[in-house]
DNA sequence: ATATTATGTCAATATAACTTACCAATATAA
DNA sequence: TTATATTGGTAAGTTATATTGACATAATAT
């Protein structure tokens, strides 16, 4: 970014709402699933994240979510409720635990996952692959400038 | 898109994770100004649009924010309460009401702004112009497919 | 004159998070 | 082996943000 003179307030302020936008919409898509289940967006981060990291520990689910021990317990208790995760004790260390998706638990954050689904595809569909990949980089470094910050 | 073979399922999730973390980050980075003058993430968006959107009425700021009245009448009231914002009447339709940031407001959202900034700046500060512009482009199809889900 | 629109407000409720505090089991280091 | 640290669970109370439903007022439109 050498020169970037070209990167004006007005334009950083809209890149901003643009990140608000797509994140609210992309979650409020699998809404009408979510109440199927009686789930709200929490569950569907924990779901989508037990889908992508399989066995997963307790501390890095706390870690990835940045949220309280106590408000992923409600979470999982939920989850647990409605039978869609399972739980292994680590083989070495006996206090960690791993959490998997059960068969169901698949199946419902399927369910979810394709609506979410649809508004990345109409959205890539038009794109070039380098348009996506570009797109994929800043997006990237959007996350990892934490550490410097 | 003609080809979109390789947008695997994975790799969507990755992209929704992204949203999700680039959205959280952004707006967590602004936490301790708002702390300051007892405002919320609510606040900051609505302090947002009024910086960006000069004038916008309640309608307007409603269909923007998609929530109830009732919810942004609360922002709005903690926001006169503090005295950061000005209302003034249409000229030709007295019942609608123009908001905006007055001197303090405006003073309040670029001390929140420009703690949000710095994550863009940082992001983009090793992206090429087209990479730029790819980001952009991209981040305006997810959010205008709305029209077609 | 009546209906609709733009905005405001009351009350009750829901969701997702928080803080503070404490407990149990296990692991590791002195 | 005893002390300390780590991993995880849980309870009580609170806060932030939003909801639904009902109703009110003023102004514009038909």
């Amino acid at each position: 970014m050498r020169e970037l003179l070209y990167l004006k307030d007005e334009q950083i302020k809209e890149f901003i709402e643009k990140l608000f936008l797509s994140y609210r919409d992309t979650f409020s898509d699998s809404k009408t699933v979510l109440d199927k289940y009686s789930l709200g967006i929490a569950h569907n981060k924990v779901l989508h994240i037990l889908s992508t990291y399989k066995g997963i520990t307790i501390g890095e689910l706390l870690g990835k979510l940045k949220i309280t021990k106590q408000s992923l317990n409600r979470i999982l208790r939920d989850l647990i409720k409605i039978d869609v995760i399972t739980f292994k004790k680590d083989s070495k260390d006996t206090r960690v635990k791993h959490v998997y998706l059960n068969e169901k638990g698949e199946k419902i954050f399927n369910e979810i996952f394709s609506m979410q689904k649809k508004r990345i595809y109409n959205a890539l569909l038009s794109s070039s692959a380098k348009e996506v990949v570009d797109f994929n980089k800043v997006l990237k470094k959007l996350i990892k400038s934490n550490e410097r910050l």
